[in-house]
DNA sequence: CATGTCACG
DNA sequence: ACGTACGTGACATGC
């Protein structure tokens, strides 16, 4: 089906409502029935059109192309009445809340922009309908551009046909009657003494101006001689009624698809304007609602298990999917229990609160797992044949360097044997120890550096002997004919509700080292005129801890759309924004890691290499301003202890015997996952219900995009290139949008021909 | 098959 | 005083 853009006339519809609606002020004086007139408009609108894409056009005061043709252009306007003035700057900050794209462009009018979008919109095959009060905008209307013309008591909408009936002319010919007849409230002249009924008579016998000049001498008497005299005007008229169509405008139709409201800036804008009332109206869904497409899963009545891996294997034979609405494994993981009576089960979901994550996130993701597992990533062979090739010449450079140092061989990859060679033969000092000996790892190396240079030749070995075995070797191995990778998502494998990637694990490509994100070039589309899409959440981890915990200075750092980090930084070492150095902010960040994961002082300051002392201070500080965070995490670890399980904000509960244990370990471990489970829980939910809202709408819309890969955080998608900005531009909405946080959810989009170009 | 190591979020 | 950050999976070694 063709999408709709609906363009509103911001400054012709502001002014019906002004004088359709009776005055109204707030308290303190502010006159708002405008606004509130324009609001009650654009949502009978939106009820009666439901458009997939919406913006809004604005005049600007400042002269236009028409006043520099013509000094009298509109000089017979008076300015806008100033309690009318004073609410335009109101009605912005509505519109941008409610996430409505206003456009306004200097030189040239509302109207011309309703010109060049219409024509944008025919290019991508978009129907449009322009909305407005005046009648200026009929010439713009043809078979994909329509107007709905909001009159006192109703809103007309007018087609080639209605304009047909009204007039007898096609809309384009509208331009011309125009500029025989004139308009006084734009004070363009036309030809003086030729009213309505004389230019619509001229346009019906000749068809256009050009037409009723080129037989200006059939016409006889009076008539020939205004037209004679107002031959100059009459063109010049034209030209100021004719809407342009073609403008240099940074605007497609995909940046209007519709999105949901900011509800904290709705929230304070409709306090502002004292429209409480309106509130829910325009923000119908509550906040701890399951807002997902899709039909509601009915009680199941067939008993299947592995539903995601049969669902695989029917679209690789090319099989319809079997019916199946129900899995016992999810089920059973869901409950953490073993599986038990069927009937039993689903009475346990049900009173556990499971049932909508059940049957509306887990059931629904089966299909769309088992799609991406079908079709798999491309990856370009032979740039990793030669990616292989060059790791092993390296590492026998690597290996050679050791044996040197070392003074004879050992086999690199033994820690057992490194451990001999480092810590006996060299007497090197160790740190850490490990159940079987000394630990070799990359961390403790680091710090044994400067002590010898076999150090370094055993940390760049293991390096590339990593990338080698597990990547070049490992991808190869399981690439098909058609050089794609078909993971494995495991939607039963973890504590927390995430996902798992297995055969190969596609969760864990390198990304962090500039030699590792060589990878990352080799994963492409599948066509060579495909692209990659690429979208993630910014800091949906910390996003959700701010909402969970209902920390102000957290929440309010976000919605200022600050750098988190930094923000955290000045905290902690008492510094303003500006002062805060790249250390800072290092350290702040892992702080908020810590945060997230159950912080000891120990365990950060060996993370960030400073005293416990200081890491306890930082940890403090942290504390003392974030005070929201504080209380969450004992009043977290205080209920866990109480109710034996946590819940992430859809249901999915953890158990945690850990909690009563007489290990003090143990124990400890309980309270860092009652800490952590709510918040990676929550943020793997919401990944996952993006994930059905976007496969959703790339069949709803019959795109050709699709999705092929989740990471936790991110999404990849890929489509031809023609997609490229409209799928970049749906992912960002429906995983902001998907569901409503405070602070929001902030996802990114990027496109690109491979994995790490599209990062 | 357990262990150590290291890749990711 | 305890031991020391959440969640994963793959590979190589060595018992």
């Amino acid at each position: 089906m063709e999408k709709v853009l609906m363009v509103i006339d911001g400054n012709s519809l502001i002014n019906r409502a002004y004088y359709g609606v009776k005055p109204l002020s707030t308290r303190e004086g502010l006159p708002t029935h405008a606004v509130f007139g324009f609001l009650s408009i654009l949502r009978r609108l939106l009820e009666d059109h439901k458009p997939d894409m919406l913006c809004v056009a604005f005049d600007l005061p400042a002269p236009t192309h028409r006043h520099q043709m013509y000094s009298g252009y509109k000089a017979t306007r008076k300015g806008m009445p100033e309690d009318l003035a004073v609410q335009m700057p109101l009605l912005k900050d509505v519109l941008a809340a409610l996430n409505i794209p206003v456009y306004a462009v200097e030189g040239i009018e509302a109207d011309d922009l309703l010109g060049v979008f219409s024509r944008r919109c025919a290019e991508d095959g978009v129907r449009c309908a322009l909305v407005t009060g005046d009648r200026d905008s009929f010439q713009l209307i043809d078979e994909l551009v329509s107007v709905l013309h909001v009159g006192n008591r109703e809103t007309k909408k007018y087609t080639p046909e209605t304009i047909d009936e009204v007039y007898a002319l096609k809309p384009s010919q509208l331009i011309d009657l125009k500029a025989l007849m004139g308009d006084s409230s734009d004070n363009i002249p036309g030809v003086a003494g030729v009213g309505e009924k004389t230019a619509l008579d001229l346009m019906h016998k000749y068809g256009s101006l050009d037409g009723v000049y080129a037989h200006l001498d059939d016409i006889p008497g009076k008539l020939h001689e205004k037209l004679e005299n107002g031959r100059e005007s009459a063109y010049l008229s034209k030209t100021l009624a004719t809407i342009l169509r073609e403008y240099p405008v940074d605007f497609t139709p995909s940046q209007n698809i519709r999105r949901c409201a900011d509800a904290p800036a709705l929230r304070e804008q409709f306090t502002r304007l004292e429209f409480m009332r309106l509130f829910n109206q325009w923000m119908p869904e509550t906040q701890q609602e399951l807002r997902l497409p899709g039909e509601p899963q009915t009680l199941p009545d067939g008993v299947g298990r592995g539903v995601k891996a049969a669902w695989r294997a029917d679209l690789d034979a090319g099989r319809p999917l079997a019916p199946c609405k129900y899995d016992v494994d999810i089920a059973a993981w869901l409950l953490q229990s073993p599986e038990e009576d069927w009937r039993n089960m689903e009475a346990r979901l049900h009173e556990l609160g499971l049932w909508p994550l059940f049957t509306e996130v887990e059931m629904p993701l089966c299909e769309v797992l088992a799609h991406m597992e079908h079709l798999g990533i491309k990856v370009d062979r032979a740039a990793l044949e030669t990616y292989g090739a060059d790791l092993s010449e390296r590492m026998t450079l690597a290996e050679a360097e050791v044996f040197a140092q070392a003074g004879g061989e050992l086999n690199i990859n033994s820690p057992k044997q490194l451990g001999e060679l480092l810590f006996e033969k060299l007497r090197l000092p160790h740190g850490k120890k490990t159940k079987t000996g000394w630990s070799t790892d990359a961390d403790t190396l680091q710090r044994l550096r400067h002590l010898s240079p076999v150090v370094d030749a055993v940390l760049a070995y293991r390096g590339l002997a990593k990338l080698k075995s597990t990547y070049a070797d490992g991808l190869l191995k399981v690439m098909d004919e058609k050089d794609r990778i078909h993971s494995t998502f495991q939607m039963t494998a973890t504590i927390t509700g995430r996902l798992s990637s297995t055969d190969p694990n596609l969760q864990n490509i390198p990304v962090r080292s500039e030699l590792g994100g060589k990878l990352r070039e080799m994963f492409i589309p599948t066509e060579p005129d495909w692209i990659l899409v690429d979208a993630d959440y910014s800091q949906i981890e910390l996003r959700v801890l701010a909402h969970i915990a209902d920390d102000r200075a957290m929440k309010d750092a976000f919605r200022r759309g600050d750098d988190i980090h930094s923000v955290t930084a000045a905290q902690v070492f008492g510094v303003s924004l500006e002062e805060v150095t790249p250390l800072m902010r290092r350290h702040a960040k892992a702080v908020n890691f810590g945060i997230v994961y159950g912080i000891s002082a120990f365990s950060l300051a060996e993370d960030i290499d400073v005293s416990v002392a200081e890491a306890k201070r930082y940890i403090d500080s942290y504390l003392e301003r974030y005070s929201g965070v504080r209380a969450y995490m004992k009043d977290i670890v205080d209920k866990a202890k109480r109710d034996g399980y946590v819940t992430t904000l859809f249901g999915r509960r953890r158990a945690l015997p850990e909690l009563t244990s007489a290990n003090f370990n143990l124990r400890s471990f309980g309270e860092r996952a009652a800490l952590n489970t709510p918040i990676q829980g929550t943020a793997a939910d919401i990944i996952k219900m993006a994930m059905i809202a976007v496969a959703g709408r790339l069949r709803k819309e019959r795109l050709q995009a699709r999705l092929l890969l989740q990471v936790h955080d991110e999404l990849i998608v890929e489509c031809p290139d023609s997609e490229g900005s409209y799928v970049q531009t749906l992912l960002r909405q429906e995983m902001e949008q998907v569901y409503l946080l405070d602070p929001p959810l902030v996802a990114e989009a990027h496109t690109g021909k491979s994995w790490a170009d599209a990062k």
